[in-house]
DNA sequence: CCCCAGTGAGACATTGTCGTCTCACTCGGG
DNA sequence: CCCGAGTGAGACGACAATGTCTCACTGGGG
């Protein structure tokens, strides 16, 4: 019984813990364990016993930003419809993720060594969305599936920053980059 | 004239470091100073004397990077002729400076501090050209200037992460980026 | 030839962060 | 009421990176 409270209790707490650390990591990528500890309104002790240490937060950061896009992905329904307006739905979805899309994303860049298998399942998932959109002749041919997948990270991210700039409003984040990923700069003339 | 020859030989070597330091810095964004000297070819005490520490060589790079991608403005000529194809002209003379810009660029999201001058003017350079592009009915009017002038950045550095990752091919990366920015994935009936 | 500006290697102290530890304190359940 | 699990504050040593310094060495110009 006490175990499983145990758990229960550490669970919720780690999850707050870790939300927090998301919410600063994504503003100031380098905060330090002191930092992230004041931020999730912790001591730096009670941070440590939550997280070996720092690499294990980022780690299980970053399979929390792998499960929330995840379940942004299956929100989305993107085996369903017509392919952008499912882009459109896993644009919307991740909305709440894009702060840690945008950290996990630079941070990536970092890490060259073992990726965690975690993103190439998303991958996946994502990619075929755009290779159904490209069979069903959405999406154009000559931007590879891999690109746009790519491109929908990237502009996530960049989205992210605009609106923590100031840039973008929050409002208008999920239009700006989904009509940017959709439709592109230039006008359309038909429709 | 010893004076002359000084600082002559001074900005090659500075120059050439620099750019060693920027395509080290763009794969390993945390290299140590040594790490950035050995990559340069130099000892850690001359990259000392070139530079008073890290911050000073970052800020160096920094000038780099603006001074760069102000010249790849200037031979893009964003004034001339239609507003895409200036864009377009824009990427591939930026493309020596995609490596440097994306590390700049999650540089500058750490640094809330004091950013460098020189954004702006370029930022202004490049939102006039895509404001022009509005006024000229090339480009829609719901995706605002500063939002696509931020994603040229966010693209532009994506583009060559994907390139660095080996998900997209170098010759590819003009292309992928210019057309994902200015027509976006969805097939064009038009044209 | 000689000189010296510039260099590389390395020693050194400093700093900031990390990971671990101890020690009171608190608060909720038995 | 008492007890102990969990906590925050803080001390401590380890460690990596930084910035400064010295000391030979080299090679090109006078």
């Amino acid at each position: 019984m006490s175990h499983w409270g145990y758990r229960c209790l550490m669970s919720i707490d780690r999850d707050q813990v870790l939300r927090a650390a998301a919410a600063l990591l994504t503003r100031k990528a380098t905060a330090s364990m002191d930092e992230i500890a004041r931020a999730a309104g912790i001591g730096r002790a009670t941070l440590h016993r939550h997280f070996a240490g720092r690499d294990a937060l980022v780690r299980a950061l970053e399979e929390l930003g792998i499960a929330e896009f995840e379940r942004a992905l299956d929100r989305a329904h993107p085996e369903e419809g017509d392919a952008a307006e499912a882009v459109r739905r896993l644009i919307a979805a991740s909305e709440p993720v894009a702060g840690i899309l945008a950290f996990l994303f630079t941070e990536n860049q970092l890490y060259e060594d073992g990726v965690n298998e975690g993103w190439n399942r998303l991958d996946a998932r994502v990619q075929a969305l755009f290779r159904r959109g490209q069979e069903e002749g959405t999406f154009r041919l000559d931007l590879s599936a891999a690109w746009l997948t790519e491109a929908l990270y990237g502009l996530i991210g960049t989205g992210a920053w605009a609106v923590h700039d100031g840039r973008v409003a929050a409002k208008d984040r999920t239009r700006m980059v989904s009509e940017l990923l959709l439709g592109g700069a230039r006008r359309r003339m038909e429709r």
